[in-house]
DNA sequence: TATTTATATATAAAAAGTTATATATAAACT
DNA sequence: AGTTTATATATAACTTTTTATATATAAATA
């Protein structure tokens, strides 16, 4: 999956593995992140299968920097992908579930302490979506018109981290209650 | 990290790869699955780790049933990873907001319909977390009554994936409303 | 002045997860 | 009577993702 993320960004235009790296980090990264390393596998393989192109920018003591540029048959595949129904939802894997779900041998404090843990690391994430541009969509319209309809897109995604964040504070909270009274 | 899952379902006693395949589905299977051919190569990968042991019950014309059981090296790995602070909020890829993230060229209808695709998936999803036995926690206290800590916990799971579908709802409506008014 | 951070490339190895396949019986359904 | 579902085992091949490592410069910070 990781490719259509890659060839969504080169739709917007030409990047090298390091500039994908930076950009989907700061926009797509509280839903979509991978490894550098990943990336530049994962390009490589693209390239292979003429999804994209690049060229080759020599630089003095180092290895070419590669330019990736999306093609005809990328941006194919990239509108396929966007346009197939979806079918599923998406399955996510919820490691402290995990954990709480065989918890209950530990003391209640121990339980309580993971909780408290967690709620913190939330509350910061929570506090990030919440300070994040808010009106960046009339800035971006006011520079780019083109990409109005980009940007409520993404200002979308970010309501969407923080709906999370505030339903995950607030399930935190509500069972820390439930484990302060139950236990 | 299944491995954990294993521990822990084996912690209650010993399993099939079968069984641990039917009892993952109904228990953890909101926020954890797997599929029946990763846990049999990571059993195989446990015993071999001396997390687990087996024995083998003879059947006929058949494969032998393979009875796994936890012992203290894996009930101990268990526990250092119960007890393991959390330092970090999983990391979920939501691949709907990704596909979300690079629609902006689409047709507003053809935004719509994924988006209202979408929403009876979760609206169906919602459903079953709303029927799922509500007074199960007191059915297992009166039966077992070592479980009732464990019962509460599996109940504030549940709650997690209903709240979950009501915050991921909430959202749909409100992005489905936004592109009415802004596309 | 020394260390860290940002820029920039890339590969190797391992772990985790998915898809497809093979075998076999019994019970339930059409 | 024929098909599907549930029970039960398991491997092969492949894809995806993570972790670790190697190289090298310039700028910023301590």
């Amino acid at each position: 999956m990781l490719k259509f993320a890659l060839l969504g960004f080169l739709k917007y235009g030409p990047h090298t593995g390091y500039e994908l790296k930076q950009t989907m980090d700061k926009s797509t990264g509280h839903f979509w992140r991978a490894k550098q390393s990943q990336i530049y596998t994962t390009l490589k393989k693209m390239e292979k299968d003429t999804l994209i192109i690049f060229h080759a920018e020599p630089q003095e003591r180092r290895p070419d920097r590669r330019v990736y540029s999306i093609n005809q048959s990328g941006e194919k595949a990239l509108q396929d992908w966007l346009l197939q129904p979806v079918t599923e939802i998406d399955s996510t894997k919820q490691l402290f579930l995990l954990k709480l779900f065989f918890s209950g041998k530990l003391e209640k404090e121990a339980i309580l302490t993971q909780l408290r843990l967690l709620r913190n690391l939330h509350e910061h994430q929570s506090k990030l979506y919440k300070t994040e541009s808010p009106d960046f969509i009339d800035e971006i319209t006011a520079l780019q018109p083109a990409l109005k309809a980009d940007a409520h897109l993404w200002e979308a995604t970010r309501r969407f981290g923080e709906a999370f964040e505030n339903m995950y504070i607030k399930w935190l909270d509500e069972t820390i209650a439930m484990i302060d009274v139950k236990f």
